[in-house]
DNA sequence: GCGACAG
DNA sequence: ATCTTGTCGC
């Protein structure tokens, strides 16, 4: 697929959090309730600086893979928190760039709105690409939340500045949740579902999950 | 002031 | 993210 020029890429942190913001608006949140094709994103480090970033593409149907590809480069800006997206996006853009079919549906690895500025990875790898995207992140990083039930199916809310950004999703019974957040052209409640259903076993999404795995394991 | 802080 | 063994459970 094919993604448009990124943006001027900001050297500080208040040229990354003015991008943040001018981008902001473009968040839509609300979309399409069913995907056919779910992509799963994912960056490994090795080294000081080397990122390797993997793409998977499912049948949502089947979870069986359809396509994948992997990009190398380097890790594109300090690790900040809130920043973390300018990290990661160049090596990921790269990624979606050699596939050869478009997703319908991007899972990140992190967050969307639940973020300081409300404009997290899975934001914006979304207003990039215009494609419906969604984050899971595995730690908690902003805002509130109680423990869903200890049942599969379960979440509450995650509350930010009195707003609700987000949901501690539980993936699995008895095992911590995952948080999950809204990226682009996308309601919370498909946010959540979708979560459900891509992860009927684990509790990491399957989609995020392979992609974590080729991202470790590239091929050659 | 210090630690914590998506990955 | 990464540095790191064994162990319990599905």
């Amino acid at each position: 697929m094919r993604v448009d020029q990124l943006h001027p890429w900001p050297s500080t942190a208040a040229e990354a959090e003015a991008v943040q913001d001018a981008l902001r608006g473009r968040v839509e949140l609300t979309g399409p309730e069913e995907f056919a094709l779910v992509a799963g994103l994912d960056v490994h480090y090795h080294g000081d600086d080397e990122v390797t970033a993997a793409v998977v593409v499912l049948d949502a149907a089947t979870l069986d893979v359809a396509e994948q590809a992997v990009a190398h480069g380097r890790a594109a800006f300090p690790y900040v928190p809130g920043l973390f997206a300018f990290r990661e996006l160049p090596a990921l853009v790269s990624a979606l760039e050699r596939l050869t079919v478009t997703p319908d549906l991007l899972v990140c690895d992190g967050y969307g709105l639940a973020h300081p500025r409300g404009f997290g990875l899975a934001c914006h790898i979304g207003v990039l690409t215009g494609l419906p995207s969604m984050g899971v992140g595995k730690t908690p990083f902003v805002g509130e939340s109680e423990p869903p039930a200890p049942e599969r199916g379960s979440w509450t809310p995650i509350t930010y500045g009195g707003a609700t950004v987000g949901r501690a999703v539980r993936t699995r019974d008895g095992v911590r949740p995952v948080y999950v957040s809204q990226g682009h052209r996308i309601s919370l409640d498909t946010a959540t579902r979708q979560a459900l259903l891509l992860a009927p076993r684990h509790r990491i999404p399957e989609p995020i999950r392979r992609a974590d795995h080729l991202a470790r394991h590239p091929p050659s």
